[in-house]
DNA sequence: TCTATTTATTGTAAAAACAACTATAACTAT
DNA sequence: ATAGTTATAGTTGTTTTTACAATAAATAGA
């Protein structure tokens, strides 16, 4: 009996009786931010039960009645922008955190989930609040209660996915507008890890990564508080980087 | 709507009639292991349509008439057991590798697959060919004709995985067997990544690293080659490192 | 027994990378 | 002009890496 197979006699299991093992598969997201001088994740209040009024991480079922049947990419980003009005180009980076299958975890039948992780970078024009229920950007160090299904632990696996990505990735990237300065990558790395890290190493570490970030050739307009005006880079080309950044 | 919805009536798509969106779900796994001084794989030969006769990754169906309902692992433990042979006490390591949706990665219906990989030690006693119909391990290098279903895709992403986690993780022990040498562990990196490592530097790396391996007090005995005989190192409680081991 | 050979392990020195710190550059506000 | 602020470049000592040499402990054959 080999992996996906037909729901036919059953060799292995000695039953010649026709079982579906049909479930249901959803699609749950995880999308950070970086607003506020803080680590953010968008979170949706349920609005039926179970878990009715509890927080949880917007998505839903892979829908078979569209086209010749979606992916889970595209449910991912279908169920984001039915659910938070986010659309798929203001996500700059998403990637597959792996699948949730506990049988238990949803309380009414069985469902499977395939979790994301996606970046949406801070924006120029915060292009007002969606139209949608209720779904909000939440720090992610201030979700006290426990969120909905098995999401506490799915938003935990991404959390610790991102941190660690940007230790060898170039994803900080994506948290940044189209151009960024060096110190606001900086600021990234400390924000999401929660740490404070030394300018100068900083900044000599990521210019010496090949691809890391492109020179615009241009300077950030100086802040009203004064000091040097930071140089303008944008994304490079590289998607790892060879010597990882650390978190000290 | 939200994530793991039952199927009553959709509200995002507009239209009340109640749809079945569920799916098979099966597992498919890639278990390695280092024979012969080779990476190689555990494959069956399907026997059935489609792709009857071509080479396959393990796998099947998630039942949902075992107990309360299996989780993806126990499957895969099941399935490797029942096509192959191999029970769930001669798997050393198995770990999630995510999920495969392509609508048409299977041409009969629709069917998403949670895909693991896993690794098999080189065992003492071999234990004999398995009873099952045709499943044998197989060189990674020499896997020439395309795999069925999305499984050269899955494989491939596999066997990055499994290389890049020696880079960062004890996974490496678990190619080896109870006991082991230094040289054996170095030899598990060299044939998986196919390079060949400084054995002093080598030596030096593991060693200096907290939990990678504990030490035995025993030696090996000297092989018929001469040779001073190896110290016996077993597995060490840490499951990372913090210096990376690098490939050259 | 002695010697060459083999494999494991330890040592060493140059090179690279890292961490902490200092100096300079380029701005704002007073 | 001067002080304050931020960005960026330089400096220095330490750690880590790499390449290579030396030693240890066995076998095999003369």
């Amino acid at each position: 009996m080999n992996s996906s197979e037909f729901p036919v006699s059953d060799m292995q299991s000695n039953q010649n009786v026709e079982v579906d093992h049909r479930m249901n598969v959803s699609v749950d997201v995880a999308l950070f931010t970086v607003r506020n001088e803080e680590f953010q994740v968008l979170l949706i209040e349920r609005g039926i039960n179970p878990f009715r009024f509890q927080w949880a991480l917007p998505g839903g079922r892979i829908r078979s009645d569209i086209g010749d049947g979606e992916t889970p990419e595209e449910t991912a980003y279908r169920e984001l922008e039915e659910e938070t009005g986010i659309s798929k180009d203001l996500v700059g980076y998403l990637e597959q955190l792996g699948a949730y299958g506990n049988p238990k975890r949803d309380p009414r039948n069985r469902v499977i989930s395939i979790a994301y992780f996606g970046i949406r970078p801070m924006l120029d024009d915060p292009k007002g609040g969606s139209d949608a229920s209720k779904a909000e950007f939440k720090p992610v160090n201030e979700i006290k209660q426990s969120l909905a299904f098995d999401h506490d632990e799915i938003l935990s696996d991404a959390i610790d996915r991102a941190r660690a990505k940007l230790e060898y990735s170039t994803i900080a990237t994506e948290f940044c507008g189209e151009e960024f300065t060096i110190t606001e990558l900086r600021k990234v790395y400390e924000i999401v890890w929660g740490v404070s890290l030394n300018p100068g190493n900083f900044q000599k570490k990521v210019l010496s990564s090949p691809g890391f970030v492109e020179d615009t050739g241009r300077n950030a307009e100086s802040s009203s508080t004064g000091g040097r005006p930071a140089r303008l880079y944008r994304s490079g080309s590289a998607a790892l980087i060879n010597l990882p950044i650390r978190r000290n």
